[in-house]
RNA sequence: GGGCAUUUAGCUCAGCUGGUCUAGAGCAAUCGCCUCACACGCGAUAGGUCACAGGUUCAAAUCCUGUAAUGCCCACCA
């Protein structure tokens, strides 16, 4: 039984005593969990058919040894959010969960923990290894999928999906031999970035680069057999000297005039025994530096590109773990660091140091560990990524992927058309192995298993030994499989068929490259051939495409402004913060402060709103009970009867409530009701309801996922507890009405909210726990029962209570004190609209009377000037509202002196009177002072209005309706002016 | 160096295709209220030359150009 229904109401709401039980129901009732036509209904109700069109969100993979941080619920909330959203809209709604294996950064934890115990990988070897971390991943893993829990995700558990799961890495093998059998996938000597401490290599991708103070060093290499007139010495500058031990050329460019005599002479190498050339290449650059540069094949990309051009040697000085190797003469053995400081201070004996400048460069760094990368060179595998990047590029751009926001594109395409191989060996243990077998000569067979493998080198005449590749495949190489692996590619599954292409992909925008590029990619290369629905193959492009929408969500800040992250620390976790405001009132917050691809700074406090706001809900519910019971109380006629709804139909409704007798309260699917409604009040917040579900569908749809929440959270407060619930105890009529739009209500925020609405709605309606309000129908707009006028007349009553308010706070009266008000109206229209709701004004107002009277001032006031036939200025107002005085009086006007009466303005409509205790001097005086400053304001704006419409540029060239609306606002600040001025005296 | 953003109240942010903008909200502040749902509340008040400088226009927070500051991404740096 839910809290609600127990009829102890505590005052606020409690969400520790609700979230979990609603979970498990959701559960229990297999909420969650999509099913194809061809499978058996799993709706308990049997209400709906399964033949709803999917809608699929697949959550991307966190670490499997992570813990989730703010921004991974931001992603998760919005995610959920959509996919309940969709669910409501009759979607067969999807969101595949699953964890990624994370290669390096699984792999380095398991190792700093075996550090701990004072062993490495090694000494365990490769198959105890990884034992250790799969050991390790079962202790994690539950965390995650705890939190999600928490957080209310909706994802279907049935489907959870670990990236080295063993259908999942038979999908991963079956990627990696499609490519290479096609040819996009090759073996390659290259500089890539090394890290020497995962000693592996890294993606660019993986690679930070930062601003790093260092030392430019200016070495002199000897010329040989220097002739008369030459330099005994060539300059050369470096930032890592230790790789002078494996230079093989000084470069220069061709057409340097200081050095073209020189090229082809040789320079002696300090510390080798070896003489190197002094070649010409375009690549350097005649102002920087010397102009001279020497080149290192071996390590850095740049004079790898040279050395290839001119076919100088590879003299690789370092091992992996950046430590000089043999090739680096008396210095072998040496770490990186260690090398650079002994070389230069043997240089600098040696009188080969011109110079070291301090010098700020931009340094590699890797992006999970922190620690400086090496160019190196190396063996690796490489995907070509040009040919899969053209058509990836293409759906983007023609719009068969719409990014949110939409100028995410500009950074896709940049990285796209300038896009370069991806390598995607690592030196790991965790992950999936490369299936490349090698024979001993190193002839290389591809295949999907070592039976495979064997086949190949036999067709191939090989028959000798067969030793597997060592390492592993880069883990986006298996993300970027998620939306099809997951799904059981390359398998043609039902589930595949129906469920592919998704359509929301929800991510930050850091891992554009990394990981969303890739999938639009592979869904292009993979897709194709694999079977529709129908049994028909995919060959086009919107049926290749794993997703159709990709929302990039901001990046949430602490408040000094730097990103959340695990290494900082400054993320608060969200587990503790549901904990202390609840699961919705963190969603609702996270939503409502995450304007699209903003950076937002996130402070823990915030999430007192949403705490507030849910229990805002909590308490109109709680109200909106008692005002039923005593409605039905008075009217006998059971007005809450169940209507005849498809939904009710559908259950047997044994469960039902029955403390006070209700079944259900009337729902009408298609909208906001129902009962034609009585009152203007009825009828404004009918229009408003109906546009609140407008613009919230509108926003919806459009990923303006903080504009959805900012809609229903004014609707909510302002709209429909600070006016319509006060009017509602004027108006018990009012009540069947209320219940209503409460009810669509909770069906509209429930998407953002899900579990303080899910126990209102069954507090509220009294449906069984069998029936959910996450499988009910979402509220949809009935458009007609949009009414501006309404709208705008209540904005106007409004208007009317809030500067009686003001009168009341400045004449110091107390709620319980009642006043005398009157208020005068210019028009007809006005006098009958107000008097409609005088019942509504003389209640809140606290009115002991309430006169409503017509007012012919500004009638007076514009006679008058008719009469004096002047122009529109001030100064004539002056005069003509000085005759004005002089005009008799209509009859029913009474004088109102300033002293009985404080009077407020109602824009240029009218103006409200309250009669007054004497006040003191000094009331009296603020008083003035404060409709003085009003009357400033209100004079410039009139004359700055004059002044525009005295204008003839303005005049001749603006629209007619504009010149009409200012005219109009013209006359209403003269009124008001005028006024003022009486009061002011 | 190239690109993308941001700059509006003390703080965090709305304000979209120029005129209903007399620039809003939430916190914080001030004042008054335990008014028969909610003090996690109600009512009211104060607070802004919309970063700066030009321009376009009858009209600019809004469009254009430039400047400055901040943030992010990419490339390169011998």
């Amino acid at each position: 039984m839910s809290e609600i229904e127990k009829r102890e109401l505590p005052k606020a709401y409690a969400p520790q005593d609700v979230e979990q039980q609603w979970y498990e129901r959701w559960e229990a009732e297999k909420l969650f969990e999509a099913n194809r036509p061809d499978e058996v209904p799993q709706d308990p109700t049997g209400r709906r058919a399964n033949d709803k069109p999917p809608f699929v969100v697949c959550m991307p993979p966190p670490n499997v040894t992570g813990i989730l941080h703010m921004g991974h619920a931001l992603n998760n909330a919005i995610q959920d959010t959509y996919i309940r959203y969709h669910r409501m809209l009759g979607h067969e709604a999807l969101w595949m969960p699953g964890t990624d294996h994370a290669g390096i950064a699984t792999q380095t934890k398991v190792e700093k923990k075996l550090k701990e115990e004072g062993k490495t990988r090694h000494d365990l070897g490769r198959e105890k290894f990884i034992d250790e971390v799969w050991k390790w991943k079962h202790e994690h893993s539950d965390f995650i999928e705890k939190q999600l829990r928490a957080l209310g995700c909706s994802p279907d558990w049935r489907r959870f999906t670990f990236t080295m799961d063993a259908s999942y890495e038979k999908a991963v093998v079956e990627a990696f031999v499609r490519l290479y059998e096609k040819g996009l996938i090759y073996k390659g000597k290259r500089i890539i970035n090394w890290s020497p401490v995962a000693q592996s290599a890294l993606s660019d991708e993986e690679v930070n680069y930062k601003e790093t103070k260092g030392k430019l060093y200016h070495f002199r290499y000897p010329l040989i057999d220097r002739k008369s007139g030459e330099p005994e010495f060539i300059v050369i500058a470096t930032t890592r000297p230790e790789t002078m031990l494996g230079d093989v050329a000084v470069a220069v460019n061709p057409t340097d005039e200081r050095y073209i005599k020189l090229i082809g002479r040789k320079l002696q190498l300090p510390f080798m025994d070896r003489e190197i050339p002094i070649i010409a290449d375009d690549y350097v650059d005649k102002e920087f530096g010397t102009g001279c540069v020497k080149i290192t094949p071996a390590h850095d990309p740049n004079d790898f590109e040279i050395g290839k051009r001119h076919d100088l040697p590879q003299i690789n000085v370092m091992d992996t773990k950046a430590h000089i190797n043999e090739l680096g003469g008396k210095f072998a053995g040496l770490d990186r660091f260690v090398a650079r400081k002994k070389i230069v201070a043997e240089l600098e004996e040696m009188g080969l140091i011109e110079k070291i400048d301090e010098y700020t460069h931009s340094v590699g760094y890797s992006e999970r560990g922190g620690e400086m990368i090496e160019p190196y060179l190396s063996d690796q595998w490489f995907v070509s990524m040009k040919p899969l990047a053209e058509p990836a590029l293409k759906v983007v751009e023609d719009g068969l992927i719409h990014f949110h926001p939409e100028r995410w594109i500009n950074t896709y395409r940049h990285w796209m058309t300038g896009i370069r191989d991806w390598c995607i060996s690592r030196q790991l243990w965790w992950g999936q192995r490369i299936p490349a077998w090698y024979g001993v000569d190193g002839e290389i067979f591809v295949g999907r298993n070592d039976a495979e493998a064997r086949a190949k080198a036999d067709a191939a005449g090989y028959k000798g030994e067969l030793r597997q590749d060592p390492d592993v495949v880069d883990t986006w190489f298996s993300s970027w499989l998620w939306p099809f692996a997951t799904f059981g590619w390359p398998e043609n599954t039902k589930d595949l068929q129906l469920f592919y292409p998704g359509n929301l992909l929800s991510t930050a925008p850091d891992i554009i490259f990394f990981w969303v590029a890739r999938m639009i990619m592979g869904g292009i290369e993979f897709m194709q051939g694999m079977e529709m629905p129908d049994g028909s193959k995919r060959e086009k492009l919107e049926d290749l495409i794993p997703f159709t929408d990709v929302y990039f969500h901001n990046i949430l800040r602490d408040q000094q402004g730097r990103k959340m992250s695990k290494s900082l620390g400054n993320s608060p976790d969200p587990i503790d913060l549901v904990r202390k405001y609840g699961t919705d009132a963190v969603r609702f917050t996270l939503l409502y402060l995450a304007p699209l691809g903003q950076d937002v700074r996130f402070g823990e406090e915030s999430c007192e709103q949403g705490r507030n706001f849910a229990n805002k809900l909590y308490n109109a519910t709680r109200f909106i009970l008692m005002k039923r019971d005593e409605y039905q109380s008075t009217h006998p006629e059971p007005k809450f009867e169940s209507e005849d709804t498809e939904y009710n139909n559908s259950v047997a409704r044994t469960s039902v409530r029955e403390t006070d007798g209700l079944k259900s309260v009337p729902l009408e699917k298609a909208g906001f009701s129902a009962k034609p409604p009585s009152t203007l009040a009825d009828k404004w917040i009918l229009s408003r309801a109906n546009r609140t579900a407008r613009d919230v569908k509108k926003a919806f749809d459009a990923y303006l996922i903080n504009d959805v929440t900012k809609y229903l959270y004014d609707f909510i407060w302002k709209d429909y507890c600070d006016w319509y619930l006060e009017i509602v105890k004027l108006q018990p009529e009012s009540t069947p009405l209320a219940v209503e739009i409460l009810e669509g209500i909770l069906r509209m925020i429930h998407p953002i909210m899900p579990f303080v609405t899910e126990e209102l709605w069954h507090g509220l309606t009294g449906n069984p726990e069998n029936m959910l309000i996450g499988r009910d129908d979402y509220i949809t707009a009935d458009e007609g029962k949009i009414d501006d006028e309404a709208e705008e007349e209540f904005a106007f009553i409004q208007k009317i209570i809030e500067a009686a308010r003001l009168l009341r706070a400045n004449a110091k009266l107390v709620p319980s004190k009642s006043a005398e008000f009157i208020i005068r109206l210019k028009t007809q229209e006005d006098l009958i609209l107000t008097e409609a709701s005088r019942n509504i004004i003389e209640k809140i107002c606290k009115a002991s009377s309430l006169i409503i009277e017509q007012d012919t001032f500004g009638d007076v006031i514009a006679s008058a000037a008719k009469q004096s036939k002047m122009s529109n200025s001030t100064e004539n107002f002056e005069i003509a509202a000085s005759s004005a005085a002089q005009i008799p009086r209509n009859d029913t006007m009474r004088e109102l002196s300033s002293k009985e009466y404080a009077a407020e303005l109602l824009a240029g409509r009218g103006q409200i009177f309250i009669k007054q205790e004497a006040q003191s001097e000094e009331d009296t005086k603020k008083e003035k002072d404060r409709l003085r400053k009003e009357l400033e304001r209100i004079v410039k704006q009139y004359e700055s209005l004059n002044a525009k419409l005295s204008d003839d540029n303005f005049v001749s060239r603006a629209p007619e309706h504009i010149i009409i609306k200012e005219k109009e606002k013209l006359e209403s600040f003269r009124v008001q002016m005028e006024k003022l001025k009486i009061q002011v005296g």
